[in-house]
DNA sequence: TAGATTGTTAATCGATTAACAATC
DNA sequence: TAGATTGTTAATCGATTAACAATC
């Protein structure tokens, strides 16, 4: 029992995480202005960060840079890629063809980050059926059928917040393993399954908040 | 120069800002159940927190609970709504009628958080003067004279890349300071206007990364 | 060689968790 | 009164930042 050596184990932080994409997004515009190496001090302006920690986070996709020179661009956006598993598609299902769901299903962009929607379900008779950007609407009834035949792992819920516990369920009983919610609401789910919130209060009420502070801090 | 007392100086931190609107989801349940009191450690429980967070994050709004009892429930999601400055609504400019703009533009329930978009502005003629929603799609260039002459303080971004930051700049420059940003880029702004990211490759990146360790650790 | 930049170990800072007295 | 729950002070944990040796 004494650490079988692997690739790379130490476990990544949900901070680094969500800076990763934030670096590949500048990486990717200083690689279109032919630009080969960049270093950690470089990345670090850009973004408002401090260059230990962009060092560290790199460090943790397992990506070296050389002394006086920096990193290797195409190498760095591979390697944060690699991390985030963006190098891979994952298929997923999406539920809720309202007007987010639909949005969603139009982003040509999600196959760059290791998403591929390949169907989508909707409990209104009227939407079923549809297609949107190549991607069918279907019944809610065939979910959790088709999730398992076809081995799907993760599940978009863009539906209201009073069906999305219950498409949760059917997802996890299709054998989803990781879920998407964009509903506002926490999901009960057993501890095998990963639920990733993107609701968009947690992130209005920051802005509300401190935008009220700011204007405050003014009439003093 | 010796600390002028105001009601509620201690700074929230944005991981307490983040948690408050997942307060209200529950707060909002357990009332329409007709409850009216409510301890931390329920909450807790309902959210997967612990229940010292949880009276921690809630003593920052300034309601106090009664010991025995619990929480005010009404009390509790007021003082909550008013700590995010959720029972005022702040005037908001869109830019950017794409699908996701215009799935944001449909969105009812962005008055109960505090944001009221009055006006979409487009850089594309066909979509200009179109009506989503009851907001009027109006040209790019009349957005700095508006915001500036409407004193408007919030901006929503769901341009394209390319775009995002003229818009930003745009937007300064009518006296907007505060932008909610959609678009995948790190926008240069000045020091007093915030600047919250709702950026879905983030979050994405977490789940795809979660979700390839978690499989990976079931083959070993 | 001198200088810039990496990568790592140590120090600091802030947030979470624990302990416990106060109180209804 | 006894017991549950709050609210606060102290302890722990993890992430950020600082210091610095290694290296191209």
């Amino acid at each position: 029992m004494e650490m079988v050596a692997e690739k790379q184990v130490k476990a990544l932080s949900e901070r680094t995480l969500r800076r990763l994409p934030r670096y590949i997004e500048i990486l990717k515009r200083l690689k279109s202005e032919k630009i080969e190496f960049v270093s950690s001090n470089m990345i670090a302006d850009e973004l408002g960060l401090d260059s230990i920690q962009v060092r560290k986070d790199l460090a943790a996709t397992g990506v070296t840079g050389k002394p006086k020179l920096g990193f290797a661009i195409d190498e760095l956006i591979n390697g944060i890629k690699h991390t985030l598993n963006w190098d891979n598609q994952t298929d997923a299902f999406l539920v809720g063809a309202g007007s987010l769901g639909s949005a969603l299903l139009g982003y040509k962009t999600f196959s760059d980050h290791g998403l591929n929607i390949i169907a989508a379900f909707e409990n209104e008779p009227s939407k079923v059926s549809g297609i949107i950007n190549n991607i069918t609407i279907l019944p809610i009834e065939k979910l959790s059928d088709m999730a398992f035949r076809m081995k799907v792992h993760i599940g978009v819920i863009t539906v209201p917040i009073d069906q999305a516990q219950h498409v949760a369920d059917m997802m996890i009983e299709g054998g989803i393993r990781a879920i998407w919610n964009f509903a506002p609401i926490h999901l009960k789910v057993p501890d095998f399954v990963i639920v990733e919130n993107a609701q968009l209060s947690h992130s209005l009420g920051v802005l509300t908040h401190k935008l009220a502070e700011s204007l405050k801090g003014e009439n003093k």
